[in-house]
RNA sequence: GUCCUUGUAGUUCAAUGGAUAGAACGAGAGCCUUCUAAGCUCUAGAUCUAGGUUCGAUUCCUAGCAGGGACACCA
């Protein structure tokens, strides 16, 4: 525990006893930051919450709250004052700022480690590619939330597990496998078909031998490949029956499925790693797809799921208030929901896992749920063990503004690697008009323009549609990635400074920046709402505001010069670790200038 | 039709049931002989509607309006 949340501890629970000793059996104790400076650090609204039941009005209450407070004479706090209609604003002395800053310097241990998820065991499902189709901005939203999530998990103490699954069988991928066989070939001799292929292989086009990245050739293939099942039902039949040789494991079916899906795990990964992705597993469909009806027919036998005349199973989830599904077709093969309840069990066993999270488009929110109930109903989970996190579409800002969904038939479907690409470009434009000495390496434009980019998504509350215009929506000034890089190229530049200056770093109970202090106490409060709302975008708000104060402070202040130069460089260092820390768990890296 | 979700400045987004609804972009006015001006300071500008609960509602409840999504043998 470090000492500047002891402060707030000590207030706690001086105010819980005397409530307490009142009659009031465990009051819950609320601080929150005020909107306005002048109402002071932290307040409390216990008074409001507790008069009524205690007959008082909420002001008196709230003076004998602070009667009782100033009996203790904290050190760290400067004043209490009670504003109607009954709150108790505390005001922090400049000791409190000491311990904070002392706090945050003495590094991991005393101030970073959290507890709160200790011991527990989080399973978190994301990014499951589609092995079909290159990746969008729709894949790039869930990526950098569920890495997100896993991250803020982590800082609190959790063991995360991130998972994915590659639905690599089935129809789609028969029909990539038919767009390769018949529009890859190189020369007009080769055949389409799996025997001629096997033998001529060097008779086929890759990615390389057409200098295009995997992924945009995998495409292709699909592309086409669907296009001639529906223009030709003889090549449907055909495409139709590659899925059954492959279900009785013909072998060149079998050879030709691993070479298409090689290219297309080679288009996923250069993506995914650009963006810094980690996954701890995958799952292949093709290794569980099975496994899904003996669960079904398990719940069948306990009479929790019944049998329709055409033979197809159905779900009874009148008790949980939500529409029946199908597990099991009528001619008695699997579904999606069929597979993801033996996943689901295989997840939840392989991990010993005490939580499970799926971030999933919301379009699934319906089936999530369906899953959670059967899942509870055949005693694999509780349905609180598991968790649906959906997330807002990102679609494309029209002509007239309007919200339009991305789609790949009409080319309006925004490619991952594009958008990089994109705005690697702006932003060394911007830098190249900008009467910079310092130049800019590859490394540091694909940087910021990660940057740039996680941070526009990620501040934005999940849940809310992102229409993207392709031309001003990742910002490189104002409330943008970029503006706290820039920041943090500052604090390194003043930070290498102080050391030539021979400035040790110590924080003064009688310093200034009290202001900005404050707001890098705040980073485990923040961190910890973040954590119970599985959120992120407070956090991208949080450092947004850190680094708000810290320029306003530069701007106003000469930190290198003048009195209090040690103390000075102590808020500067501390503001370096808050924002590293607050950007690491948003996945966003940092260059050393710009 | 039922269920889920969203509705806040011109625009893009904030706001744990709290106090004077915050930012950014855009618009207007200033600030570089001094630690990085991708910065700082100031000005103008908003809670979809109607009820209810509460000391207090952008937030919770009810009913509307508007957008998006899901609704049994697709993936």
């Amino acid at each position: 525990m470090n000492q500047s949340s002891q402060v707030i501890n000590k207030i706690s629970s001086i105010i819980s006893t005397f409530l307490s000793n009142k009659g009031i059996s465990s009051p819950e104790i609320n601080f929150e930051k005020p909107e306005v400076a002048t109402y002071g650090d932290t307040s409390t609204s216990v008074a409001l919450r507790y008069a009524k039941s205690l007959g008082l009005a909420p002001t008196l209450l709230a003076e004998e709250i602070v009667s009782a407070l100033r009996l203790e004479n904290i050190n760290e706090v400067q004043d209490y004052k009670v504003e109607k209609p009954g709150f108790i604003n505390i005001y922090f002395s400049n000791t409190f700022n000491k311990l904070v800053l002392e706090d945050i310097l003495k590094g991991d241990n005393a101030y970073w480690d959290s507890t709160a998820l200790k011991g527990q065991t989080w399973v978190i499902e994301h990014t499951s590619p589609n092995p079909n189709k290159a990746m969008h901005l729709g894949h790039l939203r869930n990526n950098l939330i569920g890495m997100g999530l896993s991250r803020l998990l982590e800082a609190r103490g959790a063991t995360v597990v991130r998972d994915a699954i590659y639905n690599d069988r089935g129809i789609a991928i028969a029909k990539l496998m038919w767009g390769y066989l018949a529009h890859m070939r190189a020369t007009s001799e080769a055949e389409p078909n799996i025997q001629y292929w096997t033998q001529n292989k060097d008779k086929w086009h890759s990615p390389e031998s057409l200098s295009i990245p995997a992924d945009i050739f995998v495409s292709r293939c699909y592309v086409m490949g669907e296009a001639d099942t529906k223009s030709s039902p003889e090549t449907d039949q055909l495409v139709r029956g590659m899925v059954l040789d492959w279900e009785n494991q013909d072998a060149n079916t079998l050879e030709l499925w691993r070479a298409v899906l090689a290219y297309s795990y080679e288009g996923i990964n250069k993506t995914l790693s650009r963006l810094g992705n980690k996954w701890d597993n995958i799952w292949y469909e093709h290794e569980h797809y099975k496994a899904g009806k003996e669960y079904v027919e398990a719940g069948l036998e306990k009479g929790i799921f019944k049998r329709l005349d055409d033979g197809a199973v159905l779900t009874n989830l009148e008790s949980y208030k939500l529409p029946d599904t199908i597990l099991l077709k009528n001619d008695g093969s699997s579904l999606y929901i069929t597979q993801d309840i033996a996943l689901t069990d295989l997840k939840k066993k392989k991990w010993n896992a005490d939580r499970l999270i799926w971030v999933i488009g919301p379009d699934q929110s319906n089936a999530m749920r369906q899953l959670y109930a059967v899942c509870e109903q055949l005693g694999i989970g509780k349905i609180s063990d598991f968790t649906h996190i959906p997330y807002g579409y990102v679609g494309i800002k029209g002509e007239d503004g309007e919200f339009k969904k991305m789609s790949s038939r009409d080319g309006t479907s925004v490619l991952i690697d594009e958008l990089v690409d994109n705005v690697k470009i702006k932003i060394a434009e911007e830098f190249a008009s900008s009467s910079k000495e310092i130049s800019l390496s590859d490394t540091d434009l694909e940087t910021l323009a990660l940057a740039a980019i996680k941070f526009s998504i990620l501040k934005i509350n999940r849940n809310q549609d992102i229409a993207f215009d392709i031309n001003s929506s990742i910002a490189v000034s104002g409330d943008s990635g970029i503006y706290i890089l820039y920041t943090i190229s500052r604090l390194n530049s003043l930070i290498k400074k102080a050391e030539s200056d021979n400035i040790i770093p110590s924080p003064s109970a009688l310093g200034n920046a009290s202001e900005l202090v404050k707001s890098l106490y705040r980073y485990n409060e923040v961190l910890e709402f973040a954590g119970t709302e599985l959120s992120l975008n407070p956090i991208a708000h949080y450092a947004m505001e850190v680094t708000t104060l810290f320029n306003s402070w530069y701007a106003a202040e000469s930190i290198l010069n003048g009195d209090n130069k040690e103390h000075k460089i102590a808020v500067v260092l501390a503001t370096r670790q808050i924002l590293e820390k607050s950007l690491g768990i948003l996945g966003i890296q940092t260059v050393e200038s710009m």
